[in-house]
DNA sequence: TTGACAAATGTTAATATTTTAATATTATTA
DNA sequence: TAATAATATTAAAATATTAACATTTGTCAA
């Protein structure tokens, strides 16, 4: 690896806590995540571009919900899609999302 | 920073999906944190432990908000707590969850 | 024009969350 | 014993979320 542009997610080092302007914001954030039906959709999207017809066959969950869901996400800028007709192609904003999830994934694994 | 013993959040090596028997679970999580009130308490605690009055000043929470999800909070292992009569000092779990924190504060910089 | 596919939207009842206010608990101190 | 300090709990009203269902939109092909 090479020298760090920029603090690392994996260390300590230069942390400072989330500025109180923002916390709000953050929250809207994950509260789009806490769901368990957007969080599967999301978790899909991990591994790449899918249309909403995939989503609905991965996860196993309504085509409505999903849209519904959808929606929320992309409010949220968490994902983002390009039509391409007749279909909806839906991906991930940015990588960090993914990030945050292999945090979770070890969350309380260290107790 | 010397070889590392295990995947970097830094990094977009190594990714799995989260498995499917823990979506539930790590939805949970987020939810806990996912509320305005719990993610500032949460964020005050990132750097270190706190009373609860200690919380309530920084936060300018009420009291019986603060205890009430510092319950939550507790009961999904996102933060515990030692008693040292009459106070009772809070911190966090783990520290995956600063991590977390700081993927989030990055979401959607790169826009 | 009709049907079919892909996706999005609107509505709704059930359920859950949020926050406040009041009160309880517990140990310490006057 | 009474008062106080620190924290926890409970109840309740207001509000928000969830997931299902039905409907709609847009596009293409027969």
């Amino acid at each position: 690896m090479k020298e760090r542009e920029q603090e690392n997610v994996e260390t300590g080092e230069g942390w400072q806590p989330l500025p109180e302007e923002g916390i709000e914001h953050f929250a809207e954030i994950l509260k789009a995540l806490a769901n368990p039906a957007r969080l599967r959709i999301v978790n899909l999207l991990t591994t790449g571009e899918r249309t909403v017809t995939e989503l609905c066959e991965l996860s196993g969950l309504k085509q409505s919900l999903v849209s519904q869901q959808l929606k929320i996400l992309r409010l949220n800028n968490i994902v983002r899609y390009r039509k391409e007709v007749p279909r909806s192609y839906y991906s991930l904003t940015d990588q960090n999302v993914v990030k945050m999830l292999r945090c979770l994934s070890r969350c309380g694994e260290l107790r």
